[in-house]
DNA sequence: CAAATGCTATGAGGCAGATCATGGCGCCTG
DNA sequence: CAGGCGCCATGATCTGCCTCATAGCATTTG
């Protein structure tokens, strides 16, 4: 709903880790020129599959969830998003995919073809935008991983250890957890039931890894138990 | 093991499918510079998770089976390479994954530096590969939804209809498929057990959907039963 | 504040697909 | 051509997770 042209990037918190820093002050002021704020919340639509794709976004704050959907039904979460992320990442003409915020959300919108246009001028804004193409398939590869091969508590366990690393890279503790999304999300994203992941989060209480105050609050007691049971091949990444 | 210098790419046949149909014939010479040729046979390894990731490739014939393994030896195949295809996308400092011949391949090689080197004087090969990892990550979203949510017969249908518009989109007869891997490959990249594929192909051809005169042989006799058996969401792609 | 609504938890029972086991067939090798 | 080996097929059994059902609790709403 509320669009409106947007207060400089210079003063953006997740300048630095978003697609923006790559770029020096002065060249910066070429992105703001084409930027738009977009505002939704808990629950609305961002962009859905089969709309045309023409704009691309970093997330400034908030969270959203990327799925795709089968005709009858059966859903898909195939990542969220945390503030600094970019979406708009694949797509043809179209979008391939459903984005809905998860909780209030402020995003800068782009323009796909003025964005483009740009690139020509900034190269290293596209290289940049490469990176994340690559890191985002390196995580798809793990995430077919976790979906084609581990059990509901590895599955469950992984999933933990993937936020409490998201913290960590953000130089925060990654010991207290604070879960935007849902149960169901959750189990949409590694492919289980909904109270599957509610009895393997409780079965991790009782076993003394985590402690769970409030649904979305959770606390890892027991970092090395939760990486035996997320059964990590303890290579690189 | 044979790696010599390699024969002009002007005479590549499988040229305009790869990164190298993004050039026109006088900078080709300049790609053709630095790349060599790499063979392998049945089985081999091509490159191997850990392996620094100093070179990228282009299969010019043969298949390639990529997989991620965990500690236990469970493997989740991640997807198979024919010709034209591009081999080492995703990467950080080493591969997250291992390429193996799946028969006798072909390969052109090329040093990551020495390619990323001819990005800044042929931007559009950098463009031309940015767009290839946007087609990438919406098929590893494609195939999230097939193991996070799809059936046996859904998940095996989803398979052999993939093979059908591979083969279509190259103009050849999609009826007609001559599978080169095994159905244990199938099973991992499919997230069933290779029991399970044999026993779901076998359903297939007893509700007359396929034919299958030998195991790599299938010939697929009702397309459209089969689409509805795969659950395809009717949309784009 | 009562009622409605959404999210989470938890038990009982069933089933899809894994696992285990056996056998057949084609192909290589000596 | 016998023996061995790899791949595939197929039956019997088992089990992890789904499904269905119920209930608790927090938040919203009139």
């Amino acid at each position: 709903m509320l669009e409106s042209r947007y207060s400089p990037c210079a003063a953006c918190e997740v300048r630095d880790r978003a697609i923006c820093g790559a770029l020096k002050p002065h060249e910066l002021e070429r992105l703001n020129a084409i930027v738009t704020e977009v505002r939704r919340s808990r629950g609305q639509v961002l962009i859905s599959q089969e709309d045309p794709a023409d704009s691309v976004f970093v997330v400034t704050s908030g969270h959203i969830r990327i799925s795709r959907l089968l005709a009858d039904g059966r859903r898909q979460v195939t990542g969220f998003l945390y503030p600094g992320d970019f979406l708009g990442m694949a797509y043809g003409l179209e979008y391939a995919y459903t984005a809905e915020a998860i909780d209030n959300v402020v995003l800068c919108r782009f323009h796909r073809e003025k964005l483009e246009a740009l690139f020509r001028e900034l190269p290293h804004l596209e290289m940049r935008l490469f990176e994340i193409a690559s890191n985002e398939l390196i995580a798809a590869q793990n995430q077919m991983v976790v979906l084609g091969q581990k059990t509901a508590t590895e599955k469950v366990s992984s999933f933990l250890l993937q936020n409490v690393q998201r913290r960590e890279n953000k130089g925060q503790d990654g010991s207290e957890l604070h879960l935007p999304m849902g149960r169901v999300d959750i189990a949409d994203y590694l492919g289980l039931s909904g109270e599957t992941v509610s009895r393997v989060l409780h079965d991790l209480v009782a076993k003394g890894v985590i402690e769970i105050p409030s649904a979305p609050h959770i606390i890892v007691k027991e970092r090395e138990r939760l990486e035996q049971l997320a059964e990590e091949d303890r290579d690189s990444w």
